[in-house]
DNA sequence: TCCTTTCTTGACTGATCGGTAAAGTTCAGC
DNA sequence: GCTGAACTTTACCGATCAGTCAAGAAAGGA
């Protein structure tokens, strides 16, 4: 036997910063080798083929971003919730150390129109996740009476999804960083409405 | 002198259709031989190469679609504007005589990290005059007295852009059309906040 | 009718894609 | 120190990409 001689952790790190920066298509094995410093046979016996590492990338962001992103919605009053939520997400869009946009609206575009494909269903399962822990949150607050008699925890969560998506894709492109600010600050105080 | 055997407008909106459906890089030329009908040759004589036809598909999305739903806006009652709107969005999304989700989102996704690219440039300017013709339809509801005091034209529009955009990547999964739907439906009594 | 100009057709280019075969190299176990 | 299995390197594969060349087919104008 002998040992790799790679950080397993760090390449896969890498990897996903490449398909966060240039997406599925755009990232060939060419870039994923100079993102890893790996060469092409490494990688390919490190991790089978293009769509396993894509899926390991995707694992890793959801585990290292969405992850604590729907964390800041585990507490007990959706006001502040909610500012935080929103502060989380602009971060990671706006992080200078990171790759622009988000990688789960990247691939779930890019991969919605392949053929038969599971990274595609993939994207969108995340998608679903994220919806799901949104009706969550907001059912949770309106069962400990914290939202109004009105308020709907599907289409409160709907609404969200949609701002939250737009300000991701909206991310990728430095034009639009003072909306997605702009939006991500005022959409709390709209949110407010349905609050007691 | 010959003319030629096809109608152009005809064969842009094919081109149209084909990019709006697979996005710029998976339209591959064969396959906008397949949607024209037309032979390679044939597309290269008439439209120069494949950006020259994407940037035509992209002006007649503009003018069919992005422009029709902006028109919604061009009326006194915001009440009613911001319904129509959203309809409008809605009904563009979902209309199943038509590739599914955004032109415009997936094209800037996919073409925002392009080295030195026009295209790029141009898709983010679409998706930026969007943006002024949300301000000045809500900056004219403002002046004529139809805002509350405390909403600012550019943070409404900022909002409407996140939630836009949104839908418009969401709405190319069809497991995210319900979520669409809801969120298209909810907006507006939300946004009506700001409404006197 | 014929000729010229345009359109159409099909074969082709060099580059790049994801993936692989088969060497060369390095380390653990004995 | 030897051996063999794992890792690394290099070269290569067929497929596909955007774009081009050059011949063939078809319509004007004369």
């Amino acid at each position: 036997m002998r040992s790799a001689s790679f950080d397993r952790d760090e390449v896969v790190e890498n990897i996903m910063n490449a398909f966060w920066e240039h997406g599925y298509e755009a990232t060939s094995v060419q870039v994923l080798e100079a993102a890893t410093g790996l060469k092409r046979q490494s990688l390919y016996n490190a991790f089978g083929n293009k769509d396993a590492m894509f899926e390991l990338a995707s694992e890793r962001y959801h585990a290292r971003v969405s992850q604590r992103l729907m964390a800041t919605l585990d507490q007990a009053e959706p006001k502040l919730a909610l500012r935080d939520f929103f502060a989380a997400q602009l971060e990671v869009l706006l992080d200078e150390g990171r790759p622009s946009g988000c990688f789960v609206a990247g691939g779930q575009q890019e991969l919605a129109n392949r053929p038969d494909d599971t990274l595609g269903q993939r994207m969108a399962g995340l998608i679903g996740e994220q919806y799901e822990g949104l009706v969550d949150a907001f059912s949770r607050w309106r069962d400990t009476g914290k939202l109004t008699q009105d308020a709907e925890p599907e289409a409160l969560a709907a609404i969200m999804m949609s701002a939250i998506r737009g300000q991701s894709v909206l991310g990728r492109s430095p034009l639009s960083q003072a909306i997605i600010t702009r939006s991500a600050h005022t959409l709390p105080d709209l949110l407010d409405r349905y609050l007691v």
